[in-house]
DNA sequence: CTGAAAGCGCTTACAG
DNA sequence: CTGAAAGCGCTTACAG
């Protein structure tokens, strides 16, 4: 029917909204962002010529002028199984708005979180969340001077240019040497991480100070020790190795991660020690795999779902023009396992 | 200096990198897309003008007219760890190219790729990896018309609007069978997944059919045992409580995947069953975690990596014009660990 | 409250 | 091989 009309108007735009409503193309660009001044009989006419039209927004075309409203998530290491539940939240804090959330993801032993940035920049993304990122605060604050920024798990409260999201490092590394403590643990290492190549532009990681100062309360100063490794498997489990074949063999390891707690169970396992009664272990992150009954991991939780739901939140504000910094901080919460339960009393 | 000339220049554009290298602004877009029709020396004039000044494209404008450059990956299930390999082979297979690939993810529990999928045409990407997708080869076919699509996992040799990348599972499968036969085993049960809601929709899983045929092969045709569970952690252990009590008990359980073997290991281990003299356990997949002592568990290698990899470079070759459809197969490959390695012969 | 017009930074035919 | 012009589908001031 009507041949030759619209030959190449198959597409619905902003256009064919507006002229099946009867309106200018300015009006429907406004009911498309909820902006202001339009009239509630004209949003409702609008609204229903997209809904029968089955109008979609082109992003590419708002992204020339305004936004994509597409948040970009930086994540180093998809293989952590804590990070899931940052996800879980941010997408659960997303659901009901126009956003939508796209992971970009480093390669494997290689973080390339600066062209990570350059892409979803290019891209035109509305914010960042960078999952545990591995840059500098400089360099964060860098990347916050070009796109709104929120940073997950990198310690900087006196941040001005970007948002933080944490959990309290310092108090959950505490309920760790408190819970080891009272179990009758005093021999009590940390197998912390190593970022290679950082060097000084790190800051002093807050759980190595909380592990620290809970020892010496606990009047185990002399015991402190704190041995690291990077995050691969193979330098993880060799320095377990050591950790456990040294002289000075603790009587309980404090592990950076879950990730590096199941790397250390399993040498402890081949080397034939016997956890929880020889060597007891604790993790960090209280991650799924906790749970399972060949791990039995005593871990610290640190409410993934949550810093992901408020990242999410505080980045929206950002966007929105929010320019005073923010910096949410959960409590953990200590999940005791048997990887750490010495049987001492009576029955098991 | 030079004050009012240009007040809001300060962004690099196509049009800037023109007027530095006194050639057309069509010129520069030609050099971009590494297009044909410009001599040598146009195209290191405006090369040397990209680098001096820094420019970079802006996706969203060349999505406007062309490509953005984006590759969508869709991704159901984060928490399974087989998949970062293969995010590895697309990262690998895209790192000497324009292309950048982003991840959608959906809930936890709650598949909404459609909805994911319309949010990347929304966002004009220039097409999509699905990696194990739930819906049904129609759905994907309906996907493949409005994007070009490859499916990962999603077993359809027939396709022709779409490209499929899958591991073997009939030859899987059949390899599960024979080593767990080998080592002695013959009540072999196979704990398969169980995708409710999809309903007739759904091709029978190869992984299945490999596992019957393999079992009639062997003379164990009366043994075959096919029981189902939704992937939640929940429903895996009850099913495999469930199985372990039965009065039929099985000798060996052929787990559908690594994340399956890993909640069942726990269940048995609860249950006080010795693995693997009282049962044999092996899962699918080769993920990281196999290697651990505490699961130590025979799989059955996907090459992840491989697959991941062929994957992206079949989406370029579609996006780059090819019509018909290419399916890419992978020889599976299995991995013996302790998990089913009964202490038969002389030692241990 | 509503709309006409300019423009975002590219790519695409189309001339030359 | 090279370039001038139109146009992709929106948003943004600016009038009315």
């Amino acid at each position: 029917m009507t041949p030759g009309k619209k030959r190449k108007r198959d597409r619905v735009t902003i256009r064919t909204v507006a002229e099946d409503s009867g309106v200018s193309v300015a009006a429907v660009s406004k009911v498309l962002r909820d902006a202001y001044g339009v009239s509630e009989s004209l949003r409702a006419k609008v609204q229903s010529s997209m809904a029968t039209l089955g109008y979609r927004p082109h992003a590419a075309a708002r992204g020339m002028r305004g936004q994509t409203y597409t948040l970009g998530i930086l994540l180093n290491d998809i293989r952590n199984p804590f990070y899931p539940d940052i996800l879980d939240g941010v997408n659960t804090a997303l659901s009901r708005t126009q956003y939508q959330a796209l992971i970009g993801m480093g390669q494997a032993m290689a973080p390339i979180e600066t062209a990570l940035v350059d892409a979803m920049v290019d891209r035109q993304m509305d914010g960042i969340i960078m999952i545990g990122p591995r840059m500098s605060v400089a360099e964060v604050a860098i990347v916050a001077a070009r796109i709104p920024t929120v940073a997950i798990g990198h310690h900087e409260p006196d941040a001005d240019a970007f948002d933080t999201v944490n959990n309290n490092d310092v108090l959950g590394a505490g309920l760790v040497v408190k819970h080891l403590v009272a179990g009758g643990y005093r021999n009590i290492a940390m197998l912390s991480m190593d970022l290679p190549g950082l060097g000084e532009t790190v800051v002093i990681s807050p759980r190595e100070v909380g592990y620290r100062a809970a020892m010496e309360e606990a009047g185990l100063a002399r015991y402190a020790n704190v041995v690291t490794a990077p995050e691969t498997a193979r330098e993880v489990r060799a320095t377990a190795k050591h950790l456990l074949q040294s002289r000075n063999r603790p009587e309980a390891v404090f592990c950076w991660s879950d990730y590096f707690a199941f790397e250390f169970l399993s040498v402890a396992r081949e080397m034939g020690v016997d956890i929880p009664n020889d060597l007891g272990v604790v993790g960090y992150d209280n991650s799924s795999y906790c749970d399972l009954a060949q791990n039995a991991l005593t871990s610290v939780d640190q409410s993934g779902q949550l810093l992901g739901l408020q990242a999410a939140r505080l980045l929206i504000e950002r966007i929105a023009g929010r320019e005073t910094a923010e910096h949410f901080v959960v409590t953990p919460r200590l999940v005791a396992r048997a990887s750490s339960s010495r049987a001492v009393g009576p029955g098991d």
